[in-house]
DNA sequence: ATAGTTCTTTGACTTTAGTCAAAGGTATGG
DNA sequence: CCATACCTTTGACTAAAGTCAAAGAACTAT
């Protein structure tokens, strides 16, 4: 914890005030950053909720960068509320002057470190990074009929659709009422208010659960995320008074198999004739 | 190097932006950090240097902060030009509660990490640091003569006069002349423009280097420096067409025995009657 | 002792960053 | 179609951050 607070410190001071100076050379800070955070365009309001900004301070922003013939702005094809913001070329040019810049100091900070230890350097990194991001990811209990449950099941759905060989039909997808309320629950993981994966429990039988569509969206995997859900879920199946709880699982998802192996899941013959799965699992649950 | 490009862009956004605003919770972020970095006293001129703020701008913070009680203005014992500030009683109070809530929002944002995951993060951290400082630290040739290599060996004697059983007498350090120009080489190694580490080469005889007083600051020790100077040493006797390097070590200086025969040199006779030595080393070089 | 340097203070700015509320044009659910 | 919610723009501010130059006091080197 100690050692969390003094590597901020040193970081901040290091790094971050560089990136500061550097990035903002001829603009304001600010102006620099929208700018950067514009990517392949945007509509203002998701600016505005990415970086935490007044709609009247952006608004003006926008106006400025426009003037300077940096983006072009209209209106959304569907509704005319919004307004998109894209790069003009002579914006991306900037945004690739300001990377250049960036990239030019980082090379400069790490010129004393041999190749060995820039290798070292970036595990740690990318540990730090892992942990930093697992540790921000918040798992909810929601409706099994709301918004962003369906958006992950929607792209559960898509995902397994095109790994397995035989497709995916979504209408094989559990019923938000399967998995609401007293029949069951529904997870969500969250990355900063954007989902990022969801996992099932419903009610099998007396005393049993089984959990469903474990998902972890692309962006967040190899962080430790479906352990993450698989805990949650297990604890609320004890909660729930299941002393055991199944899952079945397709063929061709051979990482979850093992990482279900083990957490603590044990193969059992087939309890039900999902035409997907492919092998049947099951743990039973303390206390 | 994307990888460090990417893990600073994520540090930033996710722990700079918190840093700012717990910090600066009921006063301007410039006071809140000038408060924090004044620690246990400074002049204006060091927090000018370290802040790189405009001397203007900090006479007038220096100003606000006395009149609301949070420190104390007195000039310089020795010299009347600086102006030395220091934190009131309630001013170490402020720095303490802002410490509190910055330790409250570091914890908050770990609490979703297990036992093993925090330790693994916080071993990551300490190898990224590790790296980033010694990235950070220069090895410079200077004259034998400078305040800065006087200051090194000022140190390094009291250093060593504390360890070795019998100390150290200073009479034995070498003169500045002997790793000057022709006669040797003095490097010292700095850490943001402060000296943390020396090391000396004098010419023994002919095609014969000796390294001497190779020293790293206790702040910075751990981070591989010795290491660094010491090759620095090696290449400067390449350059003076020395075949090969000798040092002596004392008994107790354990680790740096240990750390020449890692990196490539063995033991050889006494070649000197240095009453602090206990073991010889020698390096043929290469090229 | 003198010239040049260093450090701080002060006055007089400018630029950034950010806030708040009113107003106007668009969607959406019933 | 109507009320309501949403998104953006504009005007009118404020506070913070930072810059520049002049001036005065104090040190240092010669």
């Amino acid at each position: 914890m100690t050692a969390f607070r003094r590597f901020n410190r040193y970081f901040t001071r290091r790094i971050g005030v560089l990136d500061d100076h550097y990035l903002g050379q001829d603009r304001p800070l600010g102006e620099a950053r929208l700018l950067f955070e514009i990517g392949d365009g945007a509509s203002l309001r998701e600016l505005r909720s990415r970086l935490g900004l007044d709609a009247g301070y952006l608004s003006r922003m926008a106006k400025a960068l426009q003037a300077q013939g940096m983006v072009r702005l209209s209106a959304h094809p569907r509704d005319s509320r919004l307004r998109m913001i894209e790069l003009t070329p002579a914006g991306r040019v900037e945004v690739e002057e300001q990377d250049r810049r960036a990239g030019a100091v980082a090379a400069g900070l790490l010129e004393g470190l041999g190749e060995a230890q820039r290798a070292e350097l970036t595990r740690a990194m990318a540990t730090a990074q892992r942990l930093l991001r697992l540790a921000g990811i918040t798992v909810t209990l929601v409706d099994g009929a709301a918004p962003d449950a369906l958006a992950c099941l929607d792209s559960y759905a898509a995902d397994i659709d095109a790994r397995f060989p035989e497709g995916f039909d979504k209408d094989d997808l559990v019923r938000p009422q399967e998995v609401s309320g007293d029949a069951g629950a529904f997870f969500v993981a969250y990355e900063e208010d954007r989902p990022v994966g969801c996992g099932a429990l419903r009610r099998l039988e007396p005393g049993v659960g089984e959990i469903r569509h474990v998902w972890v969206h692309p962006d967040a995997r190899r962080l430790g995320l479906a352990r993450r859900l698989l805990a949650a879920l297990e604890q609320e199946a004890s909660a729930r008074h299941f002393t055991v709880v199944r899952l079945d699982t397709h063929a061709a998802l051979t990482e979850a198999q093992a990482m279900y192996r083990a957490c603590g899941y044990t193969a059992i013959p087939a309890y039900d004739d999902n035409v997907y799965a492919s092998h049947w699992f099951e743990k039973r649950l303390a206390g």
